[in-house]
DNA sequence: TCATTATATACCTTGACAAGCATATGCTCT
DNA sequence: AGAGCATATGCTTGTCAAGGTATATAATGA
């Protein structure tokens, strides 16, 4: 359980992660937003915790569990070395999103997600020449 | 083992995947490049390939593996709503560290897109025991 | 044909981990 | 102090996947 893609492997931790996107949330919370037991949620959040995905306050009795961002630097830095060899499908994708729908500003959102170079899109690097 | 968060969990696999990141790759060259049993790069293979990270095809008695892009996109697309809570902090993060720039020093494997780790000291208990 | 190379698969064992349940710790209020 | 709530932890069990070994399948070349 020593890596950050072990972690995120579960189901539990990453509904967990996605919750904790919007705000930070105590563990009952969790508890009742996910229908999930107690000493699951406590048992996950020590496993996240531990490998710094989220930090706790205490609250009086409560302990609010917000993310902590290092560890999805580390997943983003691998994911990194493919991106240049999948960014060609996704802009040729996009630019065919973008011929269907011209009304739609929203997809900003996808842009962050992939954060090549934009500019350059129209080069459209491949990593190297089929064979 | 149906998601790609299982799929990447391991560190073969991922070690694989890595490999073929620069160009295609037999069974035979994966086996010795990673130095590991065959049927372990075999059966690592198929794994991957049953979830689409890779596509295989025949070459005499051969087979070339080669990286496929739809499960990074996916893995992207989560990843994705994380990035607009952390992204402020690499922004921030970097731009202060540009500014002092230097005890840098182990971001070397990490593209631009991995900051190094410079949380400072809240009041806030984080018990992330290593790195 | 046989031998050799390349890859896949079957079987078994071991270990890790999540779930479930009980219980402990800790805080707050009366 | 005790009661009640909120969270953490210990223990046991079942499951599942990875590693190892042996073997099967398949293509090549003599």
């Amino acid at each position: 359980m020593e890596s950050v893609f072990e972690i995120i492997a579960e189901p539990s931790r990453r509904a967990i992660l996605s919750l904790l996107v919007s705000s930070q949330q105590s563990v009952g919370e969790i508890e009742r937003q996910l229908r999930m037991p107690q000493p699951s949620v406590s048992k996950h959040l020590r496993v996240l915790r531990e490998a710094g995905f989220v930090e706790s306050t205490v609250d009086a009795q409560r302990r609010l569990y917000r993310l902590n961002p290092e560890p999805f630097q580390e997943l983003n830095a691998w994911l990194a070395q493919f991106r240049r060899f999948w960014s060609a499908h996704v802009d040729a994708l996009e630019r065919h999103l973008d011929r269907m729908d011209h009304d739609r500003t929203d997809h900003d959102r996808m842009d962050q997600s992939t954060p090549t170079k934009r500019k350059t899109k129209e080069k459209t690097m491949r990593p190297k020449p089929r064979t």
